[in-house]
DNA sequence: GGAATAGTTAAGCATGGACTTGAGTATTGC
DNA sequence: GCAATACTCAAGTCCATGCTTAACTATTCC
């Protein structure tokens, strides 16, 4: 069983780009804050801010040594993401075959998909 | 290549939870709008501009017939993000081992790991 | 010991997005 | 045709969150 609120917190960290791109940076190897903060316009303390962000949600890692704190990845940390998607994957799949079509036309009553995409006025 | 602004308004849709509920719904079979917002404690127009988002990023997929809309889950709508998790955990599954370790303590100049979890001021 | 460095915290502003209300349109049943 | 149904759209409110500023702490270097 997943929990829901670690779900939640890992999309929550990973909906915003700017995090995206810091995990983007420490996929290819640990870094200080400093170093993190540098390619964004952006201060110190909001690159901070997404740090606590990621490392709360169990995305990144980070010690402090003397007073330079250095962050990498937390390799499992995308894996319940990807176990909730499995899971919601496989059901999915199977509806939108031809049982999916059946059970959509006789279960709940709407008369007859006669033309697919009729509509679509965006 | 993977098109960025799709993951995004792909997590821009999972990370509210109510478009999480209506995908959990979806997943057990069609339904039209009404009976998608029957369940929350929510207005017809609020659930319908989450359904809006959750087909705008193709996560579901919906046919209006005469007066009735309704809305399944579009198969394939969770791969973009599946395929973006595998990138990211491959590489990111490399560091942190040992070589990992090494590349950090060589590569940017933290004196030297003497003991792990020092800090931890939350 | 004092200045510089690296990070931390708190407060406040500003924007975006969820939700409501209310009015409007198309379809169905009588 | 007319009322009811099912949905659609636009405008407005409100709150969460990203970002800034500014003050503060802990380390390191001289």
């Amino acid at each position: 069983m997943l929990n829901y609120s670690e779900i939640d917190s890992i999309l929550r960290a990973l909906v915003e780009p700017t995090r995206r791109q810091i995990l983007e940076k420490l996929s290819r190897g640990p870094a200080t804050v400093s170093q993190l903060a540098e390619p964004f316009g952006m201060t110190f303390a909001a690159v901070l801010q997404h740090l606590q962000v990621l490392e709360a949600c169990g995305l990144i890692r980070s010690e402090k040594i003397g007073r330079v704190r250095t962050c990498r990845i937390e390799p499992g940390g995308l894996a319940p993401l990807a176990d909730w998607i499995a899971e919601r994957r496989i059901p999915a799949e199977r509806h939108l075959d031809r049982l999916g079509q059946i059970l959509a036309e006789t279960d709940q009553s709407p008369p007859k998909v006669q033309d697919q995409e009729k509509d679509e006025q965006t």
